[in-house]
DNA sequence: TATTGTAATTTCAAATATAGCAATAGATGC
DNA sequence: GCATCTATTGCTATATTTGAAATTACAATA
């Protein structure tokens, strides 16, 4: 027999599921048609959902997602819960690959480090946990540059100013967003040398379940090492992409109803 | 009859809530102790809020909050239910008040105007949304300053070097540190011309249920109006502040089990 | 302002899913 | 390797949820 699942608990999570930014208001008659519940039933469970502080009711019978679930998610972010189960994967990588690897979050403006490993050697760079770094000229900042909807880049790129580091420093608005459109079809960043000279790194995103970017991994060192390896590199970070998403989120697939 | 609530959806939700910063991880047996649950039950539960994705076990029996969370509080925040709600709220301060209002959010960096209201009558500053502000100088940045931790804040006064605007600006880190401990204490900000001369502002925070700042309200404009009438000004802000918390977060006392 | 259609809400009996006991399997520590 | 503790399963009584029908509230229209 199938462990015993609380059917209740599951509706009320499919119903928080249909909101979206596109769908911010539900209403019972939605519920019903949607998840081929009873009308009374839908509404039940709305009520219910309200009660508990999940929704708040806009006008009758018009529900949206409460605020509560903007609080659920600091508290689940500030349990560091990402740099914790990225930790032992860069580990991971660095032991693997010999270079430095690090995970990064974005507040809009700067990347900032959330956790890091380095190799036993010496490095040119001294990645530190909590340093910020420029969004448009570094891999982890491209691939959020990359994630972000067309009105967020178009803000972001007419707010921040590009200066030279380098010689392969791109500052050119054009040329970043023909780089920003190639990183949103292959689905990684790379950096050649255009903040520090000779530092070359390749970063991946992390993805929620509906998509979103949580964070980036990537690997970083001297070009010369890290040029010819890419294919290997990639297959690494995907490997620690999907193991941190399933820490994130629990196992891949929730089949059954 | 009180209307039909689901009992096992409140459950959920009380389980949920058992989680913090402080205790990102909970068994079946801490269930059953502090919910008064049956232990096969309080497992059940587990189970079923794993498999919805809500949790994840990190080790046999051991459960903790799933980013899942995270995705559906970015989704209340993409809805722009704060700039839409405080909306009105903004109109009406500024109608009765005859001076600018605004709300803001925070990066860790800067503040910025997620919201505005302006008088009809030519203002000073052209405050538009969108616009960020330093926070070290401002009565909304001050505000946010002083609801952050130690150590974040210790990072932001190290990381945020302070230019002379006026001669009303405080720069130095030691006066700053005072003013914000006054604004812990007395629960708004002010800023007396300290970034534009002449201009004064008062904002108040708008916390979540659990006690975090989700967003501020102020009102500016030039100090000599504005000087005398504090204690009005506060009143009118503090309702406005409950009736925004009551739509982000629906009725204040969920009083019955 | 009255009218009418639509949707929300309540009532109550029937059905079903859940709770809890008792037993087993699986870990964890000594 | 054994003992102990905790997680997990099977099974049934029962408390909870469900849904049809009736009622009430709302909103749009005349």
């Amino acid at each position: 027999m199938a462990p015993q699942i609380n059917g209740s608990v599951v509706k009320a999570f499919e119903i928080l599921h249909l909101f979206s930014p596109e769908r911010p208001v539900i209403t019972a008659a939605d519920l019903a048609r949607e998840l081929d519940l009873n009308g009374v039933t839908a509404h039940r469970f709305l009520r219910t959902l309200e009660q508990v502080g999940a929704l708040v009711a806009e006008s009758r019978g018009h529900y949206r997602l409460s605020f509560l679930f903007a609080d659920l998610g600091d508290r689940v972010r500030d349990a560091q819960m990402l740099a914790r189960l990225a930790q032992p994967l860069l580990n991971g990588l660095t032991d693997r690959l010999g270079e430095g690897s690090m995970a990064t979050s974005f507040n809009g403006a700067k990347v900032t480090c959330i956790a890091k490993a380095q190799p036993r050697r010496a490095l040119a760079v001294d990645v530190r946990v909590g340093v910020e770094l420029e969004a448009w000229c570094t891999a982890h900042g491209k691939l959020w540059l990359a994630h972000l909807g067309e009105t967020e880049l178009d803000r972001y790129l007419a707010g921040h100013a590009r200066q030279r580091f380098t010689a392969a420093t791109v500052t050119d608005e054009q040329r970043l967003r023909q780089e920003i459109a190639v990183i949103r079809k292959q689905g990684f960043a790379l950096n050649r040398g255009e903040r520090e000279e000779g530092l070359f790194a390749l970063a991946v995103p992390v993805r929620s379940r509906s998509g979103r970017m949580v964070t980036g991994l990537s690997i970083f060192g001297p070009s010369g090492r890290l040029g010819g390896a890419q294919a290997e590199i990639l297959g690494a970070l995907r490997q620690a992409t999907a193991e941190l998403e399933a820490g994130l989120y629990g196992p891949p697939a929730p089949i059954q109803v």
